[in-house]
DNA sequence: CGTGTCTTTGACCGATTGGTCAAATGAATG
DNA sequence: CATTCATTTGACCAATCGGTCAAAGACACG
C-alpha cells in the first residue's frame, strides 16, 4: 500500500538512532565542507568521515547539495541570533560589546561553522543569496535604525552603523576564519583572549561617547 | 642533443607571446581559484575560462598545482608590501591610517587575490604554511616592535600591538571577501567610499593618543 | 521459529577529474 | 621550397565524481 520505499529523513527521523546518524552525517560534512567548500567536497569523504559508506549515507541524504543546503540553513539562524539580542532598551555600549563577545564565543565555540559560511560567500553565496538580500538587509537596516537613534541621543559616538555592523562582523569572524594565519604568526597561545580585551578596547574607544 | 623537449615555462618565456598567454591562463586561474577554491577548481574551466584547450593550458604549465602555487607565491609578495612600507621614522597615526588605506585600495583594486589568498586560509594554509611561520611571522614581530616603540613614546595609543595588525587585515580584506554580502546589505551603493572613512574613524580612535 | 521492516553494502553507471601523447598545425629560417 | 621548432588539438587514460540498485544483513515482533 505504502508506496514511500524507505525515506528515513522525509518527515522527521523517527528513530532517535537515525536522528543520531543523520547528525554525524552532518558532522562530518562541516568538517569537509568547511575546509574546501562545496564544489571541493567530496561525498567519499564525509561518507568516510562520518564512519559510512557512501551508499549508506545517501540513504539518509538524497543528495550532496541536501546536506549541503541543511548545513547552511540550520547554519543562519544561529549566526544572526547574537544580532537579534541586541536590546533597544539597554545600555548602548553595553549592547554593542555584549554583541562582540557573543559573536567572538561564536568564532570560538562555531569555527566550522563560520569558515562554511566564508566559504559559501566566497563563491558568491549561489544558496544563500535570497536570504541575504532579504532577512539578513532587513535585519541589518533595523539594527542601523537603533543605532542611529542611540547616536542621535548622544549614548553612542557617532559612527556608520552599517559599516560598525560589518565591523564587528570582520573582526569577530576573522578569529575563526584565518585561525591558521593568526596561530601562525602568534605562535601556541590560544588568540582568544588576547582577542576579547583587544576588541573591548577597539570597540570602546570606537563607540563610547565621549 | 637538447633532450629537453619543448618546456615554454622553464627559465623565463622567451616570447612575449608566451608570457602574454601564461598571464592569460594566470588570470583565468585566479577567478576560478579564488571562487571555488583549489579542490573545486577544474582545469577545464580554466582553460576555458583562458579561451584554450586543456592539453593546450598543460602545454604552458606542468600541472594544476603548479598554476595555483604561482598564483600563491606571487600574491604573498604584494600582499605584504603595505605592512613594510611602514615608515618606523614617520609620524604613527599617519603610518597607521596610511597602511589602512593601503589595504583597503588592495581589496578594492584586488579582490579576487584577497578571496584566493582567504580560500588558501580557509583550506588550513597547507601551501603557505612555512611562509606565514615563517617570513610573515617575522615581519609581523618587526612591525609590532615599532608599535610598542610608537606607543611606548606616547605618540599612539596603548594596544595590542599584534591583534592590531590582524584588526586592520580583517577589517579591510573584508570589503574584498565578503563583498556579496556587503553589497545584498547595503544595496546598489559602492561600499568602499563608506568604507574608506568609517576605517579612518575606526582607526583614528582606537590609535590616537589622548 | 518466521516474517516484515529498516539498514547496509558491493557492484555498477555515466560523467568528469587531472593528465598524457602522438599527430597535426603554425610560423620562422635556411 | 624544405626544414626546424613552437604550438595546438583530438583521442585517450586511469582515477574519481555523484548517484543508483538489487541483494544481503540486522532487527523487531509475532
Amino acid at each position: 500500500m505504502a508506496e514511500i520505499p524507505a525515506e528515513p529523513q522525509s518527515g522527521r527521523g523517527r528513530t532517535r538512532i537515525q536522528k543520531a546518524k543523520r547528525q554525524a552525517i552532518l558532522e562530518a560534512a562541516l568538517d569537509v565542507f568547511s575546509q574546501d567548500g562545496f564544489r571541493g567536497a567530496t561525498l567519499d569523504r564525509i561518507a568516510t568521515a562520518a564512519g559510512l559508506s557512501k551508499p549508506n549515507l545517501l540513504y539518509y541524504f538524497p543528495s550532496k547539495e541536501a546536506i549541503y543546503a541543511e548545513l547552511l540553513t540550520g547554519l543562519l539562524s544561529t549566526w544572526l541570533d547574537p544580532l537579534r539580542a541586541i536590546d533597544p532598551e539597554g545600555e548602548p555600549l553595553d549592547e554593542m560589546l555584549a554583541y562582540v563577545r557573543r559573536k567572538l564565543d561564536l568564532s570560538r565555540d562555531f569555527p566550522r561553522e563560520s569558515r562554511l559560511f566564508a566559504n559559501e560567500i566566497l563563491r558568491g553565496a549561489p544558496n544563500l543569496g535570497d536570504l541575504l538580500s532579504g532577512d539578513l538587509r532587513a535585519l541589518v537596516d533595523q539594527t542601523a535604525a537603533v543605532l542611529r537613534g542611540w547616536i542621535a541621543e548622544g549614548r553612542l559616538a557617532p559612527v556608520d552603523p552599517k559599516h560598525t555592523i560589518f565591523s564587528i562582523w570582520a573582526l569577530t569572524q576573522h578569529y575563526a576564519d584565518f585561525d591558521v594565519q593568526i596561530c601562525a604568526v602568534l605562535g601556541g597561545d590560544d588568540p582568544f583572549d588576547g582577542a576579547a580585551t583587544h576588541l573591548e578596547t577597539v570597540f570602546t574607544r570606537l563607540l563610547a561617547p565621549r
